[in-house]
DNA sequence: CGCGTCATTGATGTGCATCAAGTGGTGTGG
DNA sequence: CCACACCACTTGATGCACATCAATGACGCG
């Protein structure tokens, strides 16, 4: 969590977890129209977020993994808007949002943090949007490759290796493709020498040309 | 804004307002790399929000109204991560962030008005990766005026006629099309006598065969 | 009136979807 | 422990929706 805090600011924030709870790999933490009461952090296990329209229609929304937050879409109306689905066994802290609200207006350094993990994510929707929008098949899988390196990087994974924990049909979902657009992307990574994949084990090669790609639209 | 105030609270929402300010149609009210230091709302006018990556690529995230918060993408890490262009003479009142996050401390009622706004825009967005995900150009396209439709009769104008701010282009870009898909889309839609369309004056004669174009992908 | 901006419409190209077949890993039950 | 079934994935062939390129038309403003 947050940093510049004194220790009984740190006591009064524990106090916002009312509980912890388990979820199995496939279960769902919380699903579209249900009540909305807490916010969740994700302790351990992996997380994606999808939205399912009346026709049937299923997007993913996100992938969330241990140290972030999930559950900020029930605000609004106090329903959710979404389904949350672990993809591996998980345990998260239950985070009644009433108290998440009291306890914010006593610890400033409580508010402003959730005033930022909720910017956050709005700027996290921007850039994806931004993806979906504009990039081709190639560019979005480099770009999702990159954020999940990333983000596994700063909770000190390695910076070249990583495992999905989702389908080829999930990332699709998310990027905007269909499973084969995927599959055949990371096969022409593996054929130019970018990435190594076996399974869902992904070894990052070349990380400059995944970014080269990312940001190599000018020329075009 | 909210319901249910208290005219004390009411005065002291009022304080959040530091001042007002006029931009010029085509002028920004904040740019990408800017110190944030305040939300905006809207009083007059209409604005696009857009996202400007170093290889130039460019991208619409979204279009706001009178009533509507702007700015919000400051929050997480004190800079401002988007343009926002006024579309149209426009006035704001200017919410500087430290103000709102005192006061709110003060007013339960504002606090959880600013939660509801933030996450309201997380929801958005969420729709918006669902149709760049997920929806051909005829189904964006009628999502994008329902959209407007709905947003505008909200404030008391006609259900049935609206005037487009925004260029074919900037409606594009927001959609992920190119302007003249979004063009032909249009042309299409009044060849089948659910529209008319004369320059950015938009008349929907049919808007039961729109909500039909979103919601009917079951189909197929 | 003439120029610039925005919009429409047509002709052609292409990236990804779709359809289809086959492979490999995993888990289960005999 | 092996056989079978199932699921995720890969790879190929074909089609289509939208992009791209290009020409023309309609406003609005100086």
């Amino acid at each position: 969590m947050p940093l510049g805090l004194t220790a009984v600011e740190l006591d009064r924030i524990d106090e916002v977890v009312a509980s912890r709870r388990k979820v199995k790999r496939g279960e769902t933490l919380f699903r579209n129209g249900e009540k909305f009461t807490s916010l969740f952090a994700i302790r351990t296990g992996f997380f994606k977020t999808c939205i399912t329209t009346e026709d049937g229609r299923d997007q993913v929304t996100g992938f969330q993994m241990a140290g972030e937050v999930i559950g900020l879409d029930g605000i609004v109306n106090d329903i959710h808007t979404c389904n949350a689905v672990a993809l591996e066994d998980a345990e998260v802290c239950v985070m009644p949002f009433d108290r998440i609200e009291e306890l914010s207006r006593e610890v400033n350094a409580l508010q402003h943090h959730v005033h930022k993990i909720m910017s956050r994510e709005i700027v996290r929707e921007n850039g994806v949007m931004l993806l979906l929008g504009s990039m081709r098949a190639e560019e979005r899988l480099a770009a999702f490759l990159l954020n999940l390196m990333q983000r596994l990087h700063a909770r000190g994974f390695s910076q070249t290796e990583l495992v999905l924990r989702m389908t080829r049909e999930e990332i699709g979902s998310y990027m905007g493709l269909k499973l084969e657009t995927v599959s055949r992307t990371f096969s022409k990574f593996v054929e130019d020498g970018i990435i190594e994949v076996k399974q869902r084990h992904i070894r990052v090669l070349n990380g400059d040309a995944l970014r080269n790609i990312v940001s190599t639209k000018a020329g075009c």
